[in-house]
DNA sequence: AGCACGCCGACT
DNA sequence: GTCGGCGTGCTC
């Protein structure tokens, strides 16, 4: 095996194939599939992975592999065969989807550095930029004008060379510690030799006497309050040693964490999680639904599902929403499988990630419970993959390679012939239609936990408020409930899917809203920092007073955000506590956790935020939930809006009455005639379904056709539109006439970052040159790509039509 | 992507 | 005749 096939690090379409390299000897053995590699590629240096070993090449004159990063590959052969198929499926490019696979921190760096070779002087511009160095950045020689063409000459004369420098980022954290060199009677006759006066040394040879265990050199010097002048002398003298110790982040290590046992199951919990007993027991892929109402005990049937899978010698990934990672979540995994457990999330520092995923890979751990990515933990003896809120958006990437997480789990399940669980309580309707159908096992939890009923939902219309004068945000039923509850002395949820203060600035003579001057998208004001932002670029400037476009005086804020709910309810209210919870609350790290467990301390009545507090949450002393305004999301431009409504709806009920407490739900709307909305207050998933795949139907949309969403972008509004328009042209051309494309159409929001945006969308039931007709398209395009800022993104089965 | 090669106009 | 601009094509 003297030849590897690679995947160099260079992202485009020209590259995106293996290129073979000689293995040279003194790498044979080390080099294997799925190590990462450097390899001279073309003039530079680039990382790659490889892909297989072979004895033949059909390339003659093959350069040889440089450098292995890896000992141990950080692609298994599954993983390889995985990341091959998602790149064909997904249209991106193999080394885009091997790096997704991987923690961040394991790409490649590339620097480029100039040594100078010779103590003659160079010339003078160049000695200056050296500055008596001897390497120094290439980078660094452009930025202070170097010269071009007295460096090229320079190396021709070799006075200086020049070298591309290609690194692997990891590093793992390793800690000084300190142990006896000597035998412990060799220690004792050293104690002799010491002088009585030094004393401090003493101290440290008797304390390695007593204990033969390294350790931390921090934590000694902090004991015997002492520091390295005086250990030195030790060192010296070879009585005793430091040694570096590898050790991980510990993300979780301060928290406390409970262990718990298997709790009874219910009757229901029971006859759901014997299907997938049977299935692990059996080796068997089988995916199942778990449709279970929120709060019916669905982490339990997890829990001891995946203690049967540890049992045989097998692994687990549980996938969680990223948004519903929370460390209550962390802990119930943590409390049952203790040390077996890694978490991945984005909150943890690239190091962490790393120190988590190395765990997995040297099979420390047994259970990785993480968001999205997690999903490519590199197991070799998968039992059970577990993906809880199946529905969630997250689990869609939205950078290329566009993966589901749920695609790739049916590889990995099919591949490992494991169980794959979908958990939800409100699945989207494509899971719930095959589940329907058979193609997935259905398993039903209708009923919570103690046999709590769902809290029952008041639908307020706020038009009636209206009517009756009332011209607040807030109905005067939700006012006497919220008091209602503060004086009992239980907690409130209230749910908005708006942050910032207000939604928009509109001045009031001349109708005018104040936008962006990037994105085509009114700015929203924040009163915090009386700035108005926008939430699709960084664009922020101070609030204005007069009219941008009339000079009036008349700018007044419209809509409302999290931040002037606070402030209106506070006036309602005056005594009231509330923490608020959104993006801008909870961008510092730790800020989520803090603002939670304050709540949970009853430090405040009223929990207030966005998306963000829907998911997830227990809370035993929330008995109410108030939903403010749910008609924003009903009249997104999207065919989902209906059904994402119903099921954030559902979600955010579910917050109420965990407990021993009743709880109920008020949800206030301008529409509360619509069958979302009258449907998720009845808890009716079913019938909502129903009626739901009618209007697809109808309509021509999932779970009966399949889409594909093709965006375009250009900083030229006309060349965006002209080259969508070519797309559709060229799609109608050499697809099957049994597909529906629709466009060019303007994006919902037709600007952002001065980049107009137009798509297409192509509807269709079975259409196999779909794949290779659109790859043939990008070939197209290619070189306008690169050079003339064109950007075309291919989005299969998109979650989102923004 | 990044780099060389090659062709063309400008200029010591 | 040489330098540097950018278009084209290749990288095992």
């Amino acid at each position: 095996m003297k030849i590897a096939s690679v995947i160099v690090d260079v992202p485009t379409s020209q590259t995106n194939h293996t290129f073979d390299y000689q293995v040279p000897k003194s790498l044979q053995g080390i080099v294997q599939a799925g190590v990462r590699v450097i390899v001279p590629f073309g003039r530079r240096k680039v990382m790659g992975f490889v892909m297989e070993l072979k004895e033949e090449s059909d390339f003659d004159r093959l350069k040889e592999i440089e450098e292995v990063l890896d000992l141990i590959p950080v692609l298994t052969p599954e993983l390889l065969k995985l990341g091959k198929w998602l790149a064909n499926e997904m249209v991106s490019l193999y080394i885009q989807t091997y790096q997704a696979m991987l923690p961040s921190i394991l790409k490649a760096s590339y620097k480029k550095e100039i040594e100078k070779l010779t103590d003659e002087d160079l010339p003078e511009s160049m000695e200056t930029i050296f500055a008596g160095r001897h390497v120094i950045d290439y980078d660094e020689f452009v930025e202070r004008q170097g010269k071009l063409n007295e460096l090229r000459k320079q190396i021709e004369e070799g006075n200086v060379r020049f070298q591309y420098i290609v690194k692997g980022k990891e590093n793992r954290k390793q800690l000084l510690f300190l142990e006896a060199a000597k035998d412990v009677t060799l220690l004792e006759e050293a104690l002799l030799d010491i002088p009585k006066r030094a004393k401090k040394q003493r101290e440290i040879l008797q304390f390695f006497i007593q204990n033969e265990h390294p350790i931390e050199q921090r934590i000694l010097f902090q004991q015997l309050k002492t520091s390295s002048s005086t250990l030195q002398p030790l060192v010296d003298k070879g009585l005793i040693k430091k040694t570096y110790k590898e050790i991980y982040r510990n993300p979780y290590e301060d928290s406390q964490i409970t262990p718990t046992q298997a709790l009874p199951l219910s009757e229901q919990q029971n006859k759901a999680i014997e299907p997938i007993w049977q299935s692990v027991a059996g080796n068997l892929h089988e995916i199942f639904l778990l449709h279970g109402v929120t709060g019916s005990g669905k982490t339990e049937v997890y829990l001891q599902a995946i203690e049967r899978v540890l049992d045989k010698g097998r692994e687990a990934i549980v996938l969680v929403p990223e948004i519903s990672l929370t460390p209550q979540m962390v802990h119930r995994f943590k409390g049952r499988f203790g040390k077996d457990v890694a978490v991945l999330h984005s909150g943890l520092s690239q190091g962490e990630k790393f120190d988590e995923w190395t765990k997995i890979q040297r099979k420390e751990v047994k259970v990785v419970v993480g968001a999205r990515s997690a999903i490519f933990a590199p197991f070799e003896n998968l039992g059970i993959i577990i993906i809880d809120e199946e529905h969630e958006t997250s689990y869609k990437q939205d950078e290329q390679p566009k993966y589901h997480a749920r695609e790739v789990a049916k590889f990995r399940g099919e591949y490992h012939q494991c169980p794959v669980v979908l958990g939800s309580a409100t699945p989207i309707l494509e899971t719930y239609a095959r589940a329907k159908k058979g193609v997935y096992s259905l398993l039903e939890m209708p009923y919570r936990m103690n046999n709590n009923a769902m809290p029952p939902v008041e639908i307020i219309d706020m038009r009636e408020e209206l009517h009756a004068g009332n011209r607040t945000m807030f109905s005067r039923r939700l006012i006497d409930a919220i008091k209602d509850k503060m004086d009992k002395g239980e907690q409130i949820v209230l749910f908005l899917n708006r942050r910032g203060y207000s939604t928009f600035v509109m001045c009031r003579e001349c109708g005018e809203t104040v936008k962006c001057p990037s994105c085509d998208i009114a700015l929203t004001y924040h009163k915090a920092t009386d700035e108005l932002k926008c939430h699709y670029c960084n664009y922020h400037i101070r609030m204005v007073h007069e009219c941008p476009t009339c000079q009036s005086l008349s700018v007044r804020y419209f809509g409302t955000g999290t931040q002037k709910v606070e402030e209106a309810l506070k006036q309602l209210i005056p005594e009231v506590e509330i923490i608020r919870m959104d993006v801008d609350t909870t961008r510092k790290k730790g800020a989520h956790e803090r603002l939670l467990s304050q709540f949970s301390e009853k430090k405040a009545h009223i929990l207030l935020g966005t998306q963000m507090i829907a998911k997830g949450l227990d809370f035993e002393n929330v008995t109410l939930v108030g939903v403010l305004a749910i008609d924003t999301m009903l009249q997104l431009p999207d065919f989902r809006s209906s059904e994402k409504t119903f099921q954030l709806l559902t979600q955010v009920s579910g917050r109420a009455g965990r407990h021993h407490l009743p709880g109920e739900v008020i949800i206030q709307t301008y529409t509360p005639e619509h069958y979302s909305i009258e449907l998720a207050s009845q808890y009716d998933y079913e019938q909502f379904f129903y009626k739901e795949m009618e209007m697809r139907k109808q309509f021509r949309y999932p779970p009966y056709y399949y889409l594909t969403l093709i965006h375009v972008s250009h900083p030229n509004e006309i060349k965006a539109y002209e080259v969508t328009k070519m797309i559709t042209k060229l799609l109608r051309k050499h697809l099957t006439d049994q597909v529906t494309i629709l466009g060019p159409t303007p994006s919902p929001i037709v600007r952002i970052n001065n980049r107009y945006r137009y798509q297409c969308m192509i509807k269709y039931k079975n259409e196999p040159n779909q794949l290779a007709t659109i790859r043939k398209i990008l070939q197209y395009y290619h070189d306008e790509m690169i050079k003339n800022d064109l950007m075309i993104q291919v989005d299969l089965e998109p979650y989102q039509l923004m």
